[in-house]
Formats: structure tokens, C-alpha cells, sequence
DNA sequence: GTCTATAGGACGATAGAC
DNA sequence: GTCTATCGTCCTATAGAC
């Protein structure tokens, strides 16, 4: 006749809406990129935020809406710290460079100041990686999202590229390849790689000794 | 009183061991692709090889178990084919490059081989690529092998390149990024890339304009 | 805004018959 | 070598109370 013990020690009641939102995404994300989308569970996401599942579904309507939401959120939280970084500390603005218009900003510089950021957030970084990986599937609930998002990328850097090489598209390829795989690396084994430091050298391959400016 | 109806319609009975324990694999090769291990589930193996699941776990004792199982299968798999194709075709033999010791193989054409060879089944090169972000994860089955995998190919890249630039493990890590981060895209439009001229252009770019033989 | 309660499956794995 | 039957756990999602 023993009470049901509660899964987890809620201590947070009744946070704010907004904030509650929040939370659910980061520890989503988190968890996601430890398991995969197929591998994660509304429970853990739950017990994470200190909620019950139907607690959650409050907040989202099923696990796939869990997933855009997450999406949605960090394209946004994307665009406006690269927006911060590069418009800001040089007087160019990359103004909606990954939605479609990259307008005179520096390719090389755009790449540097993207790993530059990555190097500092490797969680995000994963879940991208895992999600990207694992969105191949036809089946994939995000599958449309990460093809699009794909070739998105590739044609704007190729369109930057144009300056640098007969063949752009080629070059945009290379680049998004080299970014990815060596932040797969750099995931696997973070103190053995410096990322940023990487990506410099493998820039030079890439688009030739740097120029004294 | 209906007869519960068989969830799939078992039409090979009682096959072989040995064949069945390659279609086993077969299988499971084709579903981690497209899932992950996390996605993984041992009915969809089972139906898809006219078995019960109690019929599959006599081959294999757990899912563990057929992971570890498939990851064997292919390492012999690839070491036997590079072997034919690198060591029949020209009279070096790359023996046991991938286990520790290449022994004067060319770096450039090793990877042009493994490229070519890895165009013709996409389908594994995908369940690597999925395995191989999926073990990330400290607690995924495979990450000791995954980890252990990675450090060994860099390892035998960086000696073969030590010739060619006096940064040689930089060069391979380089090497590794690039054709992962190549394969991905590949994978994902298949048809829009070829895999093995893509990477001639990004060799070129990697070791320098191809000398004349 | 968050809960309890529960429906209704799918999962991995075991025991034991044939 | 393969089956039926079953256990206990986990899952997503819903209904409705507070």
C-alpha cells in the first residue's frame, strides 16, 4: 500500500511560459544530439525539465513538433549571432546570407568566423551532425528540412566563391565537406583538436595562401 | 475465434545456418542505415528475414550482439576487397593498412581505391556514416570501436603521408574530413554528384597537381 | 499550467515445445 | 532451427481533474 514514488523531484513549478519553452528546447537539443532523434523519449525530456509527459505535451504537440520547434529556434539563434559577429565587428552584413543573398561578404572570413563559433558550442554542433546524418532517410522527420538546408548552403557559398575559382560550386562543396568532417573529428576527440586552428590551416588548402591584407 | 494471422509470410524455412547468418547481417546492415542502432529494432530484422524474433535471437544473442556482429563482417569484408584492388591490380600489397602497418602504399591512390569502392555501396557507406556520428555518444555500444577506428586510419594516413608535407598528421586528418564530409553529400543526392570525380578535384586541391607518370 | 490515470502498442528478452 | 507464449518495460498520446 505503499505511495507511487514520482519519477523525479519536481522543484520547479509553474516557471513562466516563455521560459518553460526554453528550457524543454535546451534540454531537447541536448538530448537529441546524445541519442539521436529516434533514440529520444518524451520521458526523458520530461524528467529533464522537472515536467510529467503529459506536462510536456502541453507545450508540444507530439515529438515530431518537438523536433521543428528545435529547429526553428536555433536557425534563428543562428542567424542573428553570425549576423552579430560579422556585421558587426567588420562593416559588411551577411544579411540573411543562408536564406538566400549572401551580399559581399568574404567567403574565407564568413567560413572562419562559422567554425569560430562552432568551436565554442560543440552541443549544437553534435546535434546538427546527428541530425543531419540521420535526416538521409527518406523517412526522416526533418529530412526535407536538412536537404534544403543543404543545398541552401552550398549555393551561397558558391555564389561567394564566384571571385575565387572557375569552378564555384565545386569549391562551395570542398568547403562545406572539410567544415563537417573535421568537426566530426574535433566531436570525437575534442582535446586532442584545436578547431579553430584546424580550419585555418586547412583554409590555406582550400583557398590558397592567405593574402597580407 | 479467428486464427491470429503471422506477421509476415515466412516462405524460407529452415535455410542453411551459414546463409542465414549472412542474410541476417544483410539485413541489419540495410535497417541500421536507415535508422540507426537506436532505430534499430530486432522485429524489422526478423520480418524482413522471414523470422520470429525468438528465431533471430537463436543467431544473435542480443541487439548488441548484431551490431558487434555486423561491424566483424564488414572490417573483414573491406580489408579482403582493398586488398584484391590495390594489391591484385598493381604489385604492392597494402596488407593490414587499416590495422597498423601500410607498408609503402601510395597515399594518393589508396584513397582514390577506397573512393571508388566505396562509390559502388553506398548503401554501407551510409550505415558507417550513421554509425560513426551515432557513436559519438560515450554510451553507444560501438563508441570504443568507432573511436579506436578513427585514431587507427588517421594514424596509418598520417604515416603514409609523411613524404609529402612535413605536417603529416594535419594532411591526414584533412584527408579523412574531406572524404567523409564528400560522402554525406553524396549520400544525400546521389544523383547530382559523382563521388569519385568530386574527389579527384578535392585530392587535387589536398596533395597538389597530379604529376605526370 | 500542470497533474493523475490510462489506453494501446512496440520493444528486448526468456522459457520451453516441436 | 524455428516456433508459440509470455513477461515486464518503455513508449506516444489522450481525457479529464485541479
Amino acid at each position: 500500500m505503499a505511495e507511487a514514488a514520482p519519477r523525479y523531484r519536481r522543484d520547479r513549478s509553474r516557471l513562466p511560459a516563455a521560459q518553460r519553452r526554453r528550457q524543454i528546447m535546451e534540454a531537447t537539443c541536448e538530448l537529441i544530439a546524445e541519442r539521436g532523434f529516434w533514440g529520444l523519449s518524451m520521458q526523458d525530456v520530461a524528467d529533464q525539465c522537472g515536467l510529467t509527459v503529459p506536462g510536456l505535451l502541453h507545450y508540444v504537440d507530439s515529438k515530431v513538433g518537438l523536433l521543428v520547434a528545435v529547429l526553428e529556434h536555433r536557425d534563428l539563434e543562428d542567424a542573428r549571432s553570425l549576423r552579430m559577429e560579422l556585421g558587426v565587428s567588420e562593416n559588411e552584413v551577411p544579411d540573411e546570407w543562408s536564406a538566400g543573398g549572401p551580399k559581399g561578404v568574404d567567403l574565407r572570413r564568413l567560413c572562419a568566423a562559422t567554425v569560430r563559433r562552432n568551436a565554442q558550442q560543440p552541443e549544437i554542433v553534435r546535434l546538427f551532425a546527428v541530425l543531419e546524418i540521420e535526416s538521409l532517410s527518406p523517412s526522416h522527420p526533418s529530412h526535407d528540412y536538412f536537404a534544403a538546408r543543404q543545398a541552401r548552403v552550398v549555393a551561397s557559398f558558391a555564389e561567394l566563391a564566384q571571385g575565387l575559382t572557375d569552378r564555384p560550386e565545386v569549391l562551395a562543396r570542398q568547403i562545406v565537406a572539410m567544415m563537417d568532417g573535421l568537426q566530426v573529428q574535433w566531436l570525437r576527440t575534442p582535446s586532442t583538436i584545436d578547431l579553430a586552428a584546424e580550419w585555418e590551416v586547412a583554409a590555406e588548402t582550400l583557398f590558397g595562401p592567405q593574402h597580407a591584407s
